[in-house]
DNA sequence: CTCAGTCAAATTGTCGACAATCTTATAAAT
DNA sequence: ATTTATAAGATTGTCGACAATTTGACTGAG
């Protein structure tokens, strides 16, 4: 069974050491290496990163940009802490912004685009079939992440893959998402995708909502399970 | 007649010399002293803010984060340029989170915040009423500010008055805005107010985007225009 | 005249040291 | 015993200097 591999953009992208600093932070703490509401002293991570304190500084100022630390002045900065209250908060920014996304998606992806949407949902289709619970984790990126894209909003892409994303996946990753919801998440990629074909604005949008407020609903039980 | 005055928040929360650069320097590229698209040198700015150049750094990496300036690894930082595309870009967000705030703003706000905005209202409705354009700027502000805070979601709160409000200011400044619009948007007001004060989350969201909506035309003649 | 290569100037990236601020432990007074 | 004052320690904020990279002009070959 497939792990929840790193699926981070790649960082030979990162030109300066602040990059892969940055990157490399983020990436710890998402994976749970630096553990939520940990304190993150410069010093003690400039040594561990081999850099020096400013580099880790402007990490950390990179950081705190995406909410995924916050930090005081004169006191430091700590990993966000992940509570319920702050999980619906995110969702209902995600609802907000990815219904918008899918809207602009079906007014600006191009045909070709769209074909190759429907591929991947049904290359999906066979990862599904054969029971992998691979789905929930990259495919549904994936899914997520094209639609974002056509929506040729650059602020709009920034905003969700650069600061949002990073959080939701730190939620998931640490609460170990890999639940069900596979075969009914699926379907309903399939209405999202189909209503984009159709270049129904309204439906893509709303459809795109609900999909997003179940599967709000299905992490938050693990959320307060846990 | 009014001009328009700067609005920032008190300046006084700014504690460190890089907050304070930060503010500054914001200040001045939403109000155009800076003007759009020019370059933003680290030796010059710290010597025209008598601040060194760490400090200098530290603000632009914060206005990146804002979308107000855009950096590249090894060349240096430059404000953004105004685009009729950019707006529109900027607009679809805004009217995806403040309609998003709406709904959260008739679920969330207490029965006392309510009243308040009805009573924003009615003092506003005093300088409608005496053909004051100070309306448009400070009074539409201070109304949706309101609504944001009245979400009582924090992310949304931050991500839009920390970071999309500046932008859609620096459009507005730079555009010279001071347009009519006036009661129709206070009439919009009102029916947004009114929808909250009922609990209505789905007509509260529908207005707010309709609102939005029809102020980015208005603010989109003006910039083809010019 | 155009284009490729090279070198100098300027700008950004990184570093270590010092200053300012907060935290914590200790001690004294009520 | 509780509270307040104080001082030591540790952490963050700021600075100037050096290293790495880009930019633009200059030169020479085709």
């Amino acid at each position: 069974m497939a792990t929840v591999t790193s699926r981070e953009q790649p960082q030979s992208t990162a030109i300066t050491s602040a990059d892969k600093t940055f990157y490399q932070l983020r990436q710890d703490i998402v994976e749970g290496a630096i553990v939520a509401g940990a304190k993150l002293s410069e010093t003690e991570l400039s040594t561990k990163y081999q850099v020096s304190r400013a580099v880790i500084r402007e990490a950390i100022n990179r950081l705190t940009a995406c909410h995924i630390v916050e930090r005081k002045a004169n006191v430091g900065a700590r990993v966000v802490e992940l509570s319920s209250a702050g999980l619906a908060e995110l969702y209902e920014i995600r609802e907000s912004l990815e219904g918008m996304a899918a809207r602009l998606a079906a007014r600006n992806m191009t045909d070709a685009e769209i074909s190759e949407l429907s591929a991947l949902l049904d290359s999906h289709f066979d990862t599904v079939k054969d029971g992998e619970t691979y789905y929930q984790e990259a495919g549904d990126y994936d899914f997520h992440y094209r639609i974002i894209l056509g929506s040729k909003n650059q602020q709009l892409i920034t905003l969700l893959t650069d600061g949002i994303y990073h959080l939701v996946r730190m939620y998931r990753v640490q609460l170990g998402m890999a639940g069900p919801r596979v075969t009914t998440a699926y379907a309903e990629h399939k209405h999202i995708a189909q209503a984009i074909a159709n270049r129904d604005e309204e439906l893509a949008e709303m459809l795109m909502r609900r999909h997003i407020t179940y599967s709000r609903r299905t992490i938050e039980t693990k959320l307060t399970a846990a």
